[in-house]
DNA sequence: AATCGTATTTGGACATGCCTAAAAATACAT
DNA sequence: ATGTATTTTTAGGCATGTCCAAATACGATT
């Protein structure tokens, strides 16, 4: 297994690609950050192997040992973001570059020693779920925090936009992971809403609170 | 720069390759099980970037910009053997394999940061020296075991020898960098000797002593 | 059902890094 | 000094993974 195609199937994972939902040769091309063509040649490769189910111009989707490969990926790239995290002191911004080059080193007994010292976190940094060893992880409960009413209150689970600027304008503003805010008010005018975090008031854009996840609370 | 020329880089350092001493191709080649061809593709190509001093049919050496990268490497390679054994428990044996991966990951806070979490060591597991931030380290006192005297004593610095083979078998005759050796007795018949090691004596193998560095006591 | 615009594939090309087989240079022995 | 053995280089090829430009298929519109 090459680094190149690791990463392919990570990306068809990461857009949805399943039995039920088909992933198109663009949409994998614009998340690469290469072309089509490109695209579809590695497809025909992945197919010939056997991770991914591929029918021309119809796009493509993970088989059932694609899957596999894919989670082992994405469990080895979010343990390495809570250890850069937790054990090397790394901010929650710094963490995703170094991890896709982590991601990639072949070794299972260091993973799971990874995982044993952190005590195997089930949440990476951005709040992301961790896949267990044989594949297992929890979607967690959520929905965006632009699509909560007002008066209804949730606690902050997770980031949409994982970019290190979004990131830091977060740490800023002192809005955590865990932290429970409340809606007070959303304006008619540009939908910006007014919150209660950490018990202080504060006025925050659509294009923000539509970019945080929180689990509602009753 | 790639990972194969960061290989061939550390290849030549490790061969010796200096202002003073040129490397063959045929060295390089077989220490990295590859072709001679193969090794004077990549000497054009690292000469070109100025990394190495290649005059066609006398061999290569490092430039100072190639010394430079190759003691990075070296020093990312030894520190991850650390971090293998001291904070995930690995033996000895096991470690280099994923070290020769995580050799090669690019990121300066990275290695920082694990050089750091480790207290600065300036030795890796098989004792040997780890170069600093910028390149320096000291070329350990030492001498092989079989090249020793009756009657002398040292203390076991170093392993020539790395494979997992030997470490294993070291292990199993719990003998142990840091050990005081004394040697009582050297066979006329096979080279073998007879020594004194944690208040036992044992006889071990001219092969074995042949690669076991020691430094020597007064 | 024909047309148009977009998505996708094809064909040909390039860079990297490797290989084999043959040619050339060097080293060694007589 | 000459011939032989060894080392090294060259030439040509292959695999991987990428790209561009051209051809093709799809699907929405009329
Ligand atoms: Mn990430
Ligand atoms: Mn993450
Ligand atoms: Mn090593
Ligand atoms: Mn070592």
């Amino acid at each position: 297994m090459t680094r190149a195609e690791e990463n392919y199937l990570k990306t068809i994972f990461h857009l949805g690609g399943s039995s039920s939902h088909l992933v198109s040769t663009n949409a994998i091309a614009e998340q690469m950050e290469t072309k089509p063509s490109s695209v579809t040649d590695m497809a025909k490769k992945l197919a010939e192997k056997g991770l991914v189910e591929y029918t021309k111009y119809q796009g493509v989707s993970l088989s059932k040992t694609g899957l596999k490969t894919a989670l082992s990926i994405v469990r080895k790239h979010r343990l390495w973001e809570v250890f850069l995290v937790e054990t090397l002191d790394f901010s929650w911004d710094e963490v995703h570059e170094v991890a896709e080059q982590l991601e990639h080193i072949k070794s299972e007994k260091l993973i799971d020693r990874i995982d044993s010292l952190l005590g195997y976190p089930k949440f990476d940094p951005h709040g992301d779920p961790i896949p267990s060893k044989d594949g297992v992880f929890f979607e967690r409960e959520q929905q965006l925090l632009s699509e909560m009413k007002p008066g209804s209150t949730g606690v902050c689970v997770g980031v949409k936009d994982t970019s290190s600027n979004f990131l830091k304008f977060l740490d800023k503003n002192k809005i955590a992971l865990g932290d429970t805010i409340e809606i007070v008010e959303i304006e008619d005018f540009d939908q910006s809403l007014t919150i209660t975090i950490n018990g202080q008031n504060m006025s925050i854009s659509h294009q923000i609170a539509n970019n945080l996840y929180v689990k509602k609370q009753e």
